[in-house]
DNA sequence: GTCAATCTCTAGTAAATTGATAGAGAATGT
DNA sequence: ACATTCTCTATCAATTTACTAGAGATTGAC
């Protein structure tokens, strides 16, 4: 019931790209300083995402890695999903049909629904919106 | 993102042990039987979930294990976070708080919440309730 | 067309976690 | 005394996690 820190970089390098509104090609090597990530570590995270058809990339001098679709439609519950593996709590074998001789399948995906709610609801536009609103918040605290 | 393998051996065996009515202790070896659950393995997590006080215990001929307390006052997420550790995502090292530079503590107390709307809101006398419902529901149906 | 910068690809690896198993010891009821 | 059953300690193979090394492939600039 965790997520993994590569999970947690994959998500912390997709909002770096999405805080930025240019189309410019972002460097590993600045979201790594930035967001505090191992820079061979996220390399490794970033090709997977963009094999995943999130990022897009160009190489040589000026190069790096950019949102390969605009970021209200690229959800936290995307990336999660791409990087740590599906996100349902027991799809194993054994019972796994709702309806079953168990409560179990049925609490699974009461959870997985709960779960879905919160990340498949939740853009990464959304993330930068939340977040500017909260830094203009304390700004005005400050100014008071 | 998911229960492990113990946890979910948890959930069945404590399931398996509100099922019965009487208060008769019930051996670790016909849990183990009924719920397909390796013994040796059972035990240890059986031998957790009393420490955690949630089960009690008596040894010898007519020994067993049995629940410590009404079913309706155990909670799938009282199971879970005793042997799966902790359910929240993202409490790590680094801006942990919400309100910090990140909107991600923020999005992990969404998460928690809604997983805790499910896990702490389902007790053991529902999941019977529930898994009873189900059998009457398909003995109608084959009736008919 | 060379050069430096940057992404990309293949390997490897130490540490922790997971999912167990073995076997001796301690309590209980008869 | 004795069989039964829980309890405690120790161990372990396989997998996953988090991370590193280094050579190779592109790109744009000069």
């Amino acid at each position: 019931m965790d997520v993994s820190v590569k999970g947690e970089y994959a998500l912390r390098a997709v909002f770096e790209l999405a805080c930025r509104e240019t189309d410019e090609p972002i460097k590993i090597a600045k979201i790594a300083e930035r967001q505090q990530i191992p820079q061979k570590f996220l390399e490794s995270i970033l090709a997977q995402l963009k094999q995943g058809g999130f990022l897009g990339s160009r190489r040589g001098a000026d190069g790096g890695y950019f949102l390969a679709r605009p970021a209200d439609n690229i959800t936290v519950g995307d990336i999660l999903r791409h990087i740590d593996g599906p996100t349902t709590p027991a799809q194993r074998i054994g019972q796994g049909e709702v309806g079953s001789d168990s409560p179990f399948p049925e609490l699974w995906q009461k959870v997985e629904r709960a779960l879905s709610s919160v990340i498949d609801r939740t853009s990464f536009a959304d993330l930068v919106v939340r977040w500017k609103e909260n830094r203009a918040r304390k700004v005005v605290n400050w100014d008071i």
